[in-house]
DNA sequence: GATGAATGAGATTTCATTCAT
DNA sequence: AATGAATGAAATCTCATTCAT
């Protein structure tokens, strides 16, 4: 490259600056666009290392997806303690992951959009670490429910059901907050609290939203 | 073409079909990866009438994302009558909008996911339309909150979290109803009702998940 | 290309330049190292058009070693006439195959020396031709056999061996005149007659080179 | 390489191993498609150290013709006793030919491929040893003319014809008995001296083929 | 004697786009 | 209204080769 990077360093280190560049470039152009030119020199090397260690484009962006997946779902799993009651492990798996979102905005472009944007290859990676997410949260709810006297009403599909849209409103809220100015990490874990938890809290308690007659 | 394609047709009716056909193909390959090769195929026309009539690629799909949110647009405040309380006005619209999703997948792919991971252009193109539905579900927020005694309870910067989590939850279960056998549209309708709305109401009602003390 | 070449023909005259190009190039720098830019330029074309009608450089060699195979199997064909002896059609075919790799030495080398090695799918190709030869010379050389009062003397085995030969010692004899100044085709085609036909003959008569004794 | 190969050998012994992978890999894929990678892992040794003992590739790929071409001049040359009569030199030769071609398939793809179509430089390697075997068959068929009565109709040119033509026949039926299930080397050789002496025999009785009267 | 780290150059291939009719 | 012919530009990927130790 001729600049004036330091040279020669082992391989796991440049391993980790090629998916750093990647991750980068590829939450700024999007997968399709972004070339392994721009990520080359990003990284800082010559685009026939990349290949040597990463070996394709493809390989290289499925090793960006589960990096960041990894770590995403490690920051998590790492701040919830299973021994506290259903809605403090979910308070506190929740602020992990707005600030962890917030923290990573590139990694968590590449997860949320980018990987599930480009084929089943990739749909696939981001799919397993979603479907982490959606176990953990599908195990608050049904715990939950558990301890309450009216668990009866709450089938399995509709838990499953619950817990996608209480991921879904997570991740929608973690894109506002690093959009928006002025909206903190923990301001949106906690509107996402009362958003959720109080929904759930009243459907735990039987209190069901009121479906007008006559519609299915 | 050469086949046994009727030819010379009006010009809308040909716009229509391109668009289709992009539409289509973009959700299936995604919006770099389709080429314009595949769409005038698919069409049934050749790629110069392509270029005359929608100008180039950018053009084309800016074109696919205005059509399609143009069209859910419409079809959920088609659904809205403004007369009716907000609780009444908000099931409707949501059964409108699951509805549509469902009925066009790929329309709700090239919204979804694909408008929003190809660059600014695209994504601003998909924000005015997700605008749309958060203004409409913040209006309703607003004015379900007016009628209850404990409006002061919810800053503005709040009500538009809480939209934007209930059209994430939205946005999540239409994908899960898709991509699940056995998840109606109305089944996810219902779902997403009772999680949000449960929710929303207990806000109303003053009722927030207690943060636990000495948290941010 | 900018040149003063002619543009806009019909495709099957441009698809022939492509073909001859290619020829000629790969027989000067072999099918590995010849690159298809360098076809390009000598077909007086862009590189893309070549793909778009030849598809890959593994079709377009494939499809050289099919035209240059077939003008060169229908040159011998052309020669031979089946209602006169079988020393007079060996005799024809063996000019006309003289003369034709004397007329399209390049043709010759991507039949003879290209094809054969760079893998089995092109070696598949040129073995079908070189298949095609030696049943015709395997067809003489059983004929003639069976005129003869010793025909017993020669398993089928033993007549595929001598067609090989003869080809090979044609083959030979074929680079030698190409390569060796003040050898006419037709001088090479006596010689390779004299060289095989005595012999054969000697084999016809029973005549057959006496092994040393003891050996295998 | 990390693995528990033998390490620290002297230079001679490596030379050879990498030739013997060089060899190997290059009858495989051609010489072109040969990579230095490949080369290198099959040898055991990393790709400077290829570098260090042959210099480039394409010496490597020279110094591969030069030592194949030797092995089998030499083992034809130690096969042939010149105090023997003429016929008796060119069977024990081809023999000797024929055992080599078939023990050593590799290298006689090298020599008689792979050397053949890779450009001029390689070409003259390979035709160096071909001009050997010439100048030993032409001595022959000259010194068997020479105890005829008849030797005067056989020009110089003609008989160096005459060795291209039972070289090439030789080449080919090597190729065929490699090539071809239960087609062993002493047949192969009984056939090309069944097919070449009897031949050559009737032309040094004077025995031409009558060549039809008309043609050139 | 031997290798891990690294690259300049160039290969095939694809794509959005235009011209001439 | 519509298309066959054609291309500039850029993508991914591979290879022979060298440096520093």
């Amino acid at each position: 490259m001729g600049d004036g990077r330091t040279k020669r360093m082992p391989r796991a280190e440049r391993e980790r600056q090629m998916l750093d560049a990647a991750v980068e470039v590829i939450a700024r152009h999007g997968y399709t666009a972004a070339s392994m030119d721009e990520i080359a020199e990003l990284a800082g090397v010559s685009k026939p290392l990349v290949y040597l260690y990463l070996n394709s484009k493809d390989d290289l962006f499925t090793a960006c997806i589960r990096r960041e997946a990894a770590a995403l779902t490690e920051a998590v799993r790492a701040a919830v303690r299973p021994c506290l009651p259903a809605d403090r492990q979910l308070w506190d798996g929740v602020q992990a992951f707005f600030a962890y979102t917030a923290e990573h905005p590139d990694g968590w472009t590449v997860l949320h959009l980018q990987a599930r944007t480009h084929g089943p290859r990739f749909t696939a990676e981001a799919d397993a670490m979603r479907a982490e997410m959606t176990a953990f949260v599908t195990r608050l709810i049904a715990s939950a429910a558990q301890e309450s006297p009216h668990s009866r009403d709450l089938p399995a599909a509709e838990i499953e059901g619950l817990a996608m849209a209480l991921i879904g409103a997570a991740e929608s809220l973690a894109d506002w907050a690093n959009t928006t100015d002025g909206i903190t990490a923990p301001q949106a874990a906690a509107t996402l609290m009362n958003f959720a938890w109080s929904g759930l809290g009243d459907l735990m308690s039987g209190n069901r939203w009121a479906t007008p007659v006559g519609l299915a």
